[in-house]
DNA sequence: GTTTATGCAAATTCTTTGCAATACT
DNA sequence: AGTATTGCAAAGAATTTGCATAAAC
């Protein structure tokens, strides 16, 4: 909530997303700011740039919490579904384009849907 | 792998399975058998069952690794891929057999799909 | 000048590991 | 008897919290 001041660990953490086009996680993002930003620091810019609609963010099989950049997003709500593809050999997530057809379901409101697809991605499976 | 003991632990805890039809996290199992078993036997058991294709798991968006029972599945393959569905309201998680469709993604071997919706369930809906 | 963000250390939470004791077949 | 399982305590790993300092508006 409020309005996101463009602080130095906020304009980093958004070029980074900026120029991978990737999904990022929070453990990898610690680790390639260690230099610059306190972990605190990059985990609390994290969940307000998700909160604020820029960011959206899932678990990993890993356990591990990943960000991607949100498309169309608004801090009420968050639209951007898209699937992600994590390779199952060197780790990386990508997002997804191609739709994911969910079929309504009785009595239940859908809200959210989270889609991780794993297996090889395009550079492991040469 | 390896044969599994019927053990005390491995009963009981195939029948929280059994008897309540939707996934049950480990910390609410351990929650739930804290008088019988320690959480580490919990954790193995659940983690043998899975690797048995007994059961299998997926996080949930609280950070949770939740367990389910699988229908089909091998020790050497997992195809029990139907979708969860999260209660945001009463964190409850439910299997459900509704079908999901992923259409094929170029250059890319999918091996495992995981489905997460979440939104409201029938009792919280009401 | 006031509000919000940052860094550091410590605390939390879930999960895993090491090892001796116990239970299973 | 021999092997796999269990319990307990301690370790690990990712994330969160409290509080004093620093930066943004």
């Amino acid at each position: 909530m409020g309005i996101i001041r463009k602080t130095k660990a906020v304009e980093t953490l958004l070029q980074e997303f900026s120029k991978s086009g990737t999904a990022i996680s929070a453990k990898l993002l610690i680790e390639r700011l260690k230099s610059k930003f306190n972990k605190t620091t990059i985990y609390r810019v994290l969940d307000k740039l998700e909160d604020d609609g820029l960011l959206h963010s899932f678990l990993g099989k890993d356990g591990l919490k990943w960000y991607a950049k949100c498309h169309g997003c608004t801090a009420t709500e968050h639209q951007d579904l898209h699937p992600h593809f994590q390779c199952l050999n060197c780790g990386k997530v990508d997002c997804l384009q191609v739709p994911v057809t969910i079929s309504e379901i009785p009595n239940r409101k859908i809200l959210v849907s989270q889609v991780l697809i794993q297996g090889t991605c395009e550079e492991c499976i040469k």
